[in-house]
DNA sequence: GATGAATGAGTATTCATTCAT
DNA sequence: GATGAATGAATACTCATTCAT
């Protein structure tokens, strides 16, 4: 869980010192705060991807924290609203990378290379987390068809597909289902990978890209266009 | 049982005319036990892909239909009953077709372009019902990560893969998650095509079967492997 | 079921006839009926006294028939209905018995005797009927703190104890509570010998009438009234 | 935990010092907290006694107090939970009682005595509540062919019967009739003394235990064993 | 009169949310 | 701000009863 360690470090540190302190100076009421927010949300995130959205109540929320079920509501005013702030958060901490990898877009190749890594880590970090010693993992959601991170991904291969790549495109490229395509293809073997006992986004980035690039045509072993692609044949 | 046998004699003697008289109009109750069925099982249906088979209520079903709340329980024992009723038909429909693609299998395109076109012709018979006069789209369902129809593709095409393609493909391909993106093509695809204006399973067949054969490379314009595919290039 | 054996019989009887008569008579619809009703009292008398009244519904009641649900209410108005059908029956057949013993009433053993002869084998005929083959007992009934059976014992003991025995007993003698004495032993007495593997209603009514009338004083085995009834010995 | 420690010093002195002030204040919301508790309690106890535990529900035992539905199961988990709650309460009270009575047992008389009076103590507590105003009487319990505090009764009689009166009875000796009976007695005459206007557990008792020791004939006025036991005489 | 599906009020129980402490 | 008990609307499901066939 790289994305969050570095938020809860302070975290803990905070907490070493307030035992050290006998009297919290002032300030840590804010510090109080954030840290309940923080310890909902974390809550909330294991429970949602545990139970589902639906299944997953307040009260198994509040539970998995040393806080009472009222404070819940000092920090978001519903059910939902926190499903919502988990999302927008996942969203918010892939999308810039995403961004990134578009704005310093140099080939296909390696743009989608770097947003398969980065979707494919982002799916580890977030469906990981550190149990009672072993790493467990939690089932990836199953309620929403695109999860926020995926309607990222979506939109940004979009944005990419149309911007840096029409020209080299026949006209009559079907850019949304290019679009659907590749996170079609992004969604599902990320969830393959999370199942798989060590997580290799490299490996699975590069297979990724590679179908795409290629199809199945560049994945044949010797004799490329054999029959994988017969129609070539027929047409040739 | 013995008891009823003259009571019901008159009765099964109609029975037994009728059964002669090869007319089986079928008597009044047991139409509207049909209808009622039918009726029950559409709106589970409807309700299941509006809301999510979690947040969906049987009160949500019935009230979507005229009868009672308790007519529901005649006809299934519960929401989980009506739900895998539904989940079994759609696959029972949908995978013998795709049965039959795999064992009249001649070469790897024309397999595809047969199962894709089953699936989205599926989808369209699935998710479209006529509602009060004209044609309605239901939202596709949104709950489950993998529907029995994807599964059942899944399954489909993991077999298909492993038994026709194998010698064909290098002997490390990853057969996972070779399933897995054409699974996840045929998903999003499929999704992208149903709402569009005029439903072209065909043509969304055809765009998916060349993407996974031929990659975007297959997309290019004029120059095939110039950009679209850099790094061959840079090989080169 | 010594009683209602001589109910069945005719019945039986009607239904064997009916095999052999092609084409039944007039009068059968009011032999039908008859029968009706009585295979509803029946089931529903197993069914009361196999889960409770509350328990019960009438559905099992006429799934332990070959009627349908809606012929029920041809025949009783309501569950209560026939609960209280039954219970009245019960009353009714034990009633005259005891009455007739009240009649003939020439001392006080004999008649204790008499009536709780007459309860418990009724208990026996009551609680008991044939399965699949073997004698299966039913449950007696848990819901009510006197059935009418025991109302009727509990009427006719203290009608007795009124008009026969009150010259006999102390003046200040309390009627009510030797009557609910009585019926307690009776009841409870009834209720173990059900339970025991070969009832026997002789021997319960022998060891009852004796405790009634002599108490555990004559229950000591050689030398009567020296322990079991030691506040009597310290005052001689 | 270690989170919420800052946060819970300042409770944790004030728990503290409540401890050391020796002033158990219990707050407000604890005493809350038992009253509903009880009143909970007290409601279901009137309902079961009122419609028997079948007929009861949970919205009865919740209608007869002025919460809310669900602040019932804030206290108990099912009708089941409370009703065994009641029950076991009950027979927690009573048993001990005859417990004492069996290993204080000097002579029968004295022991029958002591645990009649219980067992009718017992009632009176049990079955009258202070209601609105005036005391008013809730009908005994109609559902249990033995309530708990019956069956504390019966296991205690059985046992003193078995250990102390074994040696002075006749060998065969019947001792589960005896204990039927006694309990029968005590039940019944328990019962009719509850309806009484005053309620005098001191003569019920007297009454019982007469009874049973010497049976009838101890009741008849002047010629003992004259016409109560006139078999007796006729055979002689 | 028999049938059995339809009805809908009723049941136990859950849970998001509120609010007095 | 934290607490956790109270709330009551909502849920899945049952069943006595009705009524068209």
């Amino acid at each position: 869980m790289n994305i969050s360690v570095s938020d809860e470090q302070p975290w803990v540190m905070s907490q070493l010192e307030e035992r050290f302190l006998a009297k919290p100076p002032e300030g840590r009421r804010e510090q109080t705060k954030a840290r309940n927010r923080a310890a909902i949300l974390a809550a909330a995130k294991a429970v949602f991807a545990e139970k589902g959205y639906e299944a997953a109540t307040v009260r198994d929320i509040i539970r998995s924290t040393d806080l009472a079920s009222g404070t819940f509501y000092n920090y978001f005013n519903s059910k939902e609203e926190i499903a919502a702030a988990i999302a927008t958060d996942a969203a918010m901490r892939l999308r810039p990378i995403l961004q990134e990898q578009r704005e310093k877009y140099r080939d296909l190749e390696s743009y989608l290379d770097g947003i398969m890594n980065a979707y494919f880590r982002f799916l580890i970090d977030e469906y990981a987390f550190k149990g009672t010693g072993r790493r467990r993992f939690m089932r990836p959601p199953t309620t929403q068809v695109a999860t926020p991170a995926q309607r990222a991904v979506f939109e940004e291969i979009q944005l990419a597909v149309t911007q840096k790549l029409g020209a080299e495109l026949a006209s009559d490229a079907d850019v949304e289902y290019i679009t659907a395509s590749v996170t079609g293809i992004a969604r599902n073997v990320g969830l393959q990978m999370l199942y798989r006992k060590p997580q290799d986004p490299d490996h699975a980035a590069r297979f990724a890209v590679g179908l795409i690039l290629r199809g199945l045509a560049g994945l044949v072993a010797r004799h490329p266009g054999s029959n994988a692609s017969s129609r070539q044949d027929d047409d040739s």
